[in-house]
Order: structure tokens, then sequence, then C-alpha cells
RNA sequence: GUCCCAGUAGCUCAGCAGGAUAGAGCAACAGCCUUCUAAGCUGUGGGUCGGGAGUUCGAAUCUCUCCUGGGACGCCA
């Protein structure tokens, strides 16, 4: 509901037009705090005009404006104050959450949209590590929140299955590779064998020059090679399955860089058409304004990163018709994104103006970015157990009759990682702390999926039957704080797809849950006198939390 | 050297299409379970919003500049 209308509509006829409608509405505001008010108007820009001062204009506005649809208004210090009608309000948004259930905060605005997402995308034959979470989390979460508000949205994950560094795989294989270990634990045999051509690389040069070679076998599709990487990828792509069901993700797509190999031609060919591919140094490259040249071939012929995004952008376009296209990547490729979407431009496809590179802060160790190469990484798979061990642990402190224990505490210690990703803006770098992690009280996931187990336990044991025609008055000055919140949740959604932004939600549930909270705290739910209209309070928070906790692709328990 | 992020309480962060006394959580300390899940609630202390200049009636928020940290800058992805 947005009560802000009939406040502006109030004003209108006070202020003569002075100032335009659009305006007003950017002009309104949140008092900062709570005993001023529910929605604010400052007078400043209008002391200008009528050449008085804001207090007084203030005092004039309130003077002549028809305040009946509000419970008061007042001017302090060169601001209008309104106070909302609480009963009025309580019962529209409450009545909206009621008959809309977990549709509410749906809005149409892209409907019949297309959008692509392309996030997770981590690298064949190394480990899952906590880089790639952002990423998957990140773009799990926009993906529901676009379909919150009408998207089609086609889910990519795009997987580093090609590149030199394959080449350099095979060759580290074939060196001082062993079938059998391999066999038996994929993913850290081969990211040792990764590790070593690294070091080994540092003493022999020319292991770098072997590395490109092999590489070059592969794209000239060489038998050998070819069965060597169908076997690291598909190795690979197991342990990868393996995370995504435990968080709960799926893709639509799976077409990784591998999938373009055949496709690049032709994009190499349309840039020659247009005359855009430039010699340089031996290479071949695409000038561009402000940036860096795009590499497109290396002197050796064989393509790079940048033209297989280029062949996938443009197939994106072409399978798709996408209107919006998301690329979830770390903050440290900015600049590829930037040279990709400008060689896009140079080569006509007005489409591009849909692309956006969504980055990310990274998540440092000891100040420093986390090395593959080095083997300085944290694995995923091993926080997620810690994680769910300690929900377990807790589970067994508090409520050891719980059923079910090693799916609530799955469900507990997964969402606290994933809150913790999420509820920061995505662009911050963040130091690596298990601890942090782990940690479920205060600002946390588990501390949301509380509250809901504390609201379902009541809607429980209080019987409660959901009803549309319950007239709510709720007396109890500590629900306000909640209703308001509610009436807050579609407006979270939007602004989190307006600005890429997930923890716009993590905040708005935060804050629902400590005003819930508090409300527990001071009012008996559970009594004769105002159970029905207290509990369909607490019916519609549950509603609430639970559905913006699945935008975030968390679960909600309803006990733990 | 050039470009991109970021710098707010001891720690982690909100607030930033300018607005009223700069807010949370953690940590510390003090309280609250014979009553709806204490993963909770209440209270106390804690700040040159990195420094400086500018625009403005008004700047944590906008502009410039400097400092600090991180990242990226043609044959990796």
């Amino acid at each position: 509901m947005d009560f802000k209308k009939e406040f502006i509509s109030e004003l209108e006829k006070t202020i003569d037009g002075v100032i335009s409608y659009d305006n007003l509405v950017k002009m309104i505001e949140k008092p900062k705090h709570d005993n001023l008010g529910d929605l604010a108007f400052p007078c400043f820009e209008l002391a200008k005009h009528y050449r008085k001062s804001p207090i007084i204009i203030a005092e004039e506005i309130v003077q002549e404006m028809d305040v009946s649809t509000f419970e008061r208004v007042e001017s302090v210090g060169g601001y209008v104050n309104v106070f909302l009608n609480k009963e009025k309000v309580s019962q529209e948004v409450l009545t909206n959450i009621l008959n809309e259930k977990n549709q509410y905060g749906y809005s149409g605005i892209a409907e019949g949209k297309t959008m692509t997402i392309d996030y997770s995308s981590p690298n064949i034959a190394k480990p899952f590590s906590m880089g790639h979470l952002r990423s998957t989390v990140i773009g799990n979460s926009l993906a529901l929140i676009a379909e919150k508000q009408g998207y089609r949205v086609i889910r990519i994950n795009h997987l580093g299955d090609w590149g030199t560094q394959f080449g350099k795989l095979i060759v580290a294989y074939q060196k001082w590779g062993n079938e059998k270990k391999v066999k038996e634990s994929p993913i850290s045999e081969l990211l040792a064998l990764y590790i070593k051509f690294h070091e080994e690389a540092e003493k022999d040069s020319t292991l770098n020059d072997q590395g490109r070679e092999a590489f070059k076998r592969l794209e000239n599709g060489e038998r050998e090679a070819i069965q060597l990487w169908r076997w690291f990828r598909d190795e690979s792509l197991k342990e990868f399955n393996k995370i995504y069901e435990l968080l709960g993700i799926r893709f639509d797509s799976y077409h990784g860089e591998a999938f373009y190999n055949d496709k690049m031609d032709r994009v190499v060919d349309i840039l020659a058409e247009k005359n855009l591919l430039i010699e340089s140094e031996g290479a071949t490259v695409v000038k561009l304004e402000g940036y860096p040249p795009c590499l497109i071939k290396k002197r050796d012929g064989t393509t790079l990163y940048a033209t297989r995004d280029l062949a996938a952008a443009i197939y994106r376009q072409e399978n798709y018709h996408f209107d919006q296209s998301l690329y979830v990547v770390g903050h440290e490729q900015s600049l590829h994104f930037k040279q990709l979407f400008a060689v896009l431009k140079k080569m006509d496809c007005d489409w591009q103006e849909g692309m956006a590179h969504i980055p990310f802060g990274m998540i440092l160790k000891d100040g420093k970015k986390m090395s593959t190469r080095k083997g300085k990484i944290v694995l995923l798979e091993e926080v997620i157990q810690e994680a769910v061990q300690l929900a377990v642990k807790n589970i067994e402190g508090k409520n050891p009759n719980l059923l079910e224990k090693e799916e609530i505490a799955k469900q507990v210690g997964i969402g606290a990682i994933i809150f913790h990703d999420l509820k920061n803006y995505r662009l911050n770098d963040i130091e690596f702390s298990l601890e942090d992690m782990l940690t479920f009280e205060g600002e946390t996931g588990p501390y949301v999926q509380y509250t809901h187990a504390r609201a379902t336990s009541l809607l429980r044991k209080g019987e409660f039957q959901p009803d549309s025609s319950t007239v709510v008055k709720l007396k109890d000055e500590e629900a306000w704080p909640v209703i308001k919140l509610l009436n807050q949740f579609p407006d979270s959604i939007a602004k989190a797809l307006a600005e890429y932004d997930p923890s716009q939600i993590a905040k708005l549930l935060l804050e629902l849950s400590k005003a819930f909270n508090k409300y527990y705290a001071t009012v008996k739910i559970l009594t004769d006198d105002q159970k029905q209209q207290r509990l369909t309070l607490v019916y519609t928070v549950k509603i609430v939390l639970k559905e913006g906790l699945r935008l975030l692709g968390m679960k909600a328990p309803t006990e733990m």
C-alpha cells in the first residue's frame, strides 16, 4: 500500500502547485525517529519560494491541510509530520497479505520479459571455493527476485571448462598423473597436479609453452586430449552437483566455454566483416575507445576468454531473446565486461544495452586474494560440514526432541552461510572468517529462521485459521513497527532488483524479525481477548519471513 | 603510471537520487525463563562518518584533491 499518495494529495491542495507531484514523491521521507511520525515533508524548498521561514510554512500547511484521514499531523522544526491512521493501515496491509499469501510482493512490471543470469560458473578441475559461493548465492537470489517481478529467467552455469589451463592440466597429468588416484578423489588430485604444474613452471618456463600447445591440440579436437578433458569435466561436474543439491540450486543450462568452441569462427568472421580486427604484436585485437584493446586471438591463433564470451552473448540473444542479461562475476573482471560490451556495441548489437555485469567483492584471506594456483583456498564443502555440525549441536542443546534433526540442521547451517553472504552490500570485500560465518545469534540467517519458527509455533498452538474478513484492531503499540515493515516488503523487493542487491531483502527481514521479537517479548499473544487479531499479525509475519527467505535461497523451518 | 572499488563505534556493517539528535549486530558490562521456543528480550558505555577544500539554508551522502587498503591493466579466466 502506498500511503504516501494520500499524504501528497492532501499536501498538494495547500501549496498551489509550487512543487510537482513527481517531486513531492521524491521529497516525502521517513522521519528518523519513530516518535516523529510515519511520513514527513521538509519545507526548506518552499522557504525559497515563499521567502518565509520553513518553520512557519510547516505550521501553515498543517493549519490548511485536511487531516481527517490521518491520526494526526504536526509541524516540527520545518517539517510536516504525519502519523498514519494505525487501524486503517493495519487493516489494509494485513488483509492484503492474507489475500495474496506468498504472492505478496509480486509486481508484474517485468511480465513478458526474459532475463538470462550467468552465475556460479566454477572452473572444472578446481575445487568449489568460497569465491564461487558468492556468485552462486547472489545469482540464485537475483534469479528468484527477478521471477518475483515477472521475468522469465534463464539460469546459466557458464562452466570454466575451456582454456589454456586445460592444456596445462593435460601436460601435468601426462607427466605426473596417476589414473587410480584421480578416480579416487578427482578434484583434489587434479588440483594437486595444477599446483605442481605452476611450481615446476617457475623452474622450467618451457612448461608454459607445452601447456599452450596442449590446449591447441584440444581446440583442434585431438582425440587423446579430448578424452582427458571430458573425463576431468565429468568428474568435476559430479562434485559440483553435490554442492548445488545442498544449496538447493538448479540451472537451465550448463553450457560452459567449451560449448562455444565451434561458434567462435563466426564471431571472428563478423568482426572481420565489420573491419574491426587489427593485427597487433602478432595477436588479433579489436581497438576500443577509452579502454585497452580487446584480444580476440592469440599469436598462435587460439582464442581467448573474450572471444568465447562474445560467442556466448550472441548465442544467448539468438536463443533466448533476452531483454536483460546479467553476469554475476567478481569485481576483478570489471574491465573485461566493459570491453565485452564495447565490442558488441561496435558490432551494432543494440541488444547489448540490456547486458550488465553484476560485480561483487572478493573473499580475502589475511587481507589478500585467495589463489588457486598456490593452493591458498578454502573449500566450501568443509565450511558447510562445520556449519551443519554446529547446528546439530545447537538443536541437541536447545530442542532435543525435535524430529528430523539432520534435515533442519542442514537448513539452518546452510542458511547461516547464505545469509552471511547476502546480508551485506555485494561489492564489499569479505575477510574470510569461519567464526563470523558460523554465528547463529544477532543479525544472522538462523535469527530470521528462528523468528519464523517461533511464529509458526504460535499459530500451531493457537490453532489459527486465517480469515480475510478478520477485523484487525490491534491496540498494541508494538504491533505498529511490525506492520510498517510488512508494508515495506514489496518496496524492498523492487529495490533489490533495481539495484541487483539481495541485501535489501535480507535487511528488511532482519528489521522485521527484530520488531516481531520485540512484539513477542512484550505482548502476550495466546490470550482470549485479541487472539484472532494478534495471530493474524503473526500469520502475516510468517508469510513474509518465509517468502523473503525463499527469495534469498533459504529454507524456513517450522521448528528448530 | 592509468583505471575500477572501498574507507562510518574496538570488530562486522546499515544509512548515501543532500535534510531533524549518525544507527544495528558482535564483543564488554548489568538485568529478564513457575507463562506463547532465551538461536530471544531490556539496559549501559563506546563516534574528528580517512584528511582537507568546495557547492548548499543544510553534506556521512554531491564535486575536487590528497592519504590508506584492495583489485584490474594483450596473448590466464
